[in-house]
DNA sequence: ACCCAGGCATTGG
DNA sequence: CCAATGCATGGG
């Protein structure tokens, strides 16, 4: 086990509350009080501890991965000062002290995630890609590596259909696996260029990439106005006031207010 | 048996 | 350009 330190505030179990609130993920799982991820077919845990977290294996190519499960590109501090004067969010951020909303870590999971949660609610949709997961993916040791691009882009739709998908929501899986595009590539694109070439792309629409940013860019700015759950969050406001009103912590602010609505 | 749930593309006015 | 429609599953 190795120790990693998080800056500042860190409430490990409101970071992962993500990943229990709505079932069990098979490719990000929360199993005996950790998290257990596939990285390049080893089984990563980390679990709490003083001051930050243990992780086991912890090496160059599974430290990235829980920086971003983590949320670490999150500087909450500046968030906090601010979140102070505005009167939404004054008395919801101080009993989420050290929520680091989580990165997705791989752009291709991130995408084929949204799709299944297009729509439905988040229950069916954990559900459904599960099944998924467990017919594509691979079994590390609890957890599973989550299905390669090149397995979707090999799969048929009549395979996903099987699963749960909707015709369309397979013709979109297989469609992104087989697209044109440097997924990787996306990080050194400004938001617009980003929304741009994602929406594009056919099943993937503003939502889809505004969480894209949101949660797998950590772009500050990124607002997913049309979220059902987060335009029920912030019902007092007047339609698109969200947008203007939480600039320039659009990304922390919806996180923050999602996560305040879930709590009890 | 309904109805809704952290959308999207397609079609029709 | 905006409104209506189908989609498939899980949970209430």
């Amino acid at each position: 086990m190795a120790f990693v330190a998080v800056p500042g505030p860190f409430d490990f179990v409101l970071t992962t509350e993500r990943f229990r609130a709505f079932g069990s993920d098979r490719a990000s799982l929360w199993h005996e009080g950790g998290l257990h991820r596939v990285v390049g077919g080893r089984e990563v845990r980390i679990e709490p501890a003083r001051g930050g977290v243990e992780v086991a294996p912890l090496d160059a190519e599974t430290a990235p991965v829980v920086r971003a499960v983590l949320g670490l590109p999150f500087a909450l501090d500046p968030f906090y000062a601010w979140a102070a004067g505005d009167e939404v969010l004054a008395p919801i951020v101080p009993r989420l002290l050290g929520f680091r909303p989580s990165l997705a870590p791989d752009p291709f999971e991130m995408l084929v995630g949204a799709i299944t949660s297009q729509q439905v609610s988040l229950p069916s949709a954990l559900a459904i890609r599960n099944r998924m997961i467990e017919r594509f993916g691979v079994r590390a040791v609890e957890a599973w590596a989550f299905p390669t691009r090149e397995r979707l882009a090999a799969a048929r739709e009549e395979e996903l259909v099987a699963v749960g998908f909707s015709r369309r929501k397979a013709e979109y899986v297989i469609g992104l696996a087989r697209a044109d595009i440097d997924l990787d590539g996306l990080v050194a694109l400004p938001d617009d260029e980003v929304r741009a070439r994602l929406v594009a792309l056919r099943g993937i629409g503003a939502w889809t990439a505004e969480w894209f940013l949101a949660r797998h860019l950590a772009r500050p700015n990124a607002w997913p106005a049309g979220d059902l759950a987060l335009r029920k969050a912030v019902a007092p406001l007047d339609a698109g006031e969200g947008r203007v009103r939480f600039h320039p912590f659009e990304n922390l602010s919806a996180h923050y207010l999602l996560l305040a609505a879930r709590l009890p």
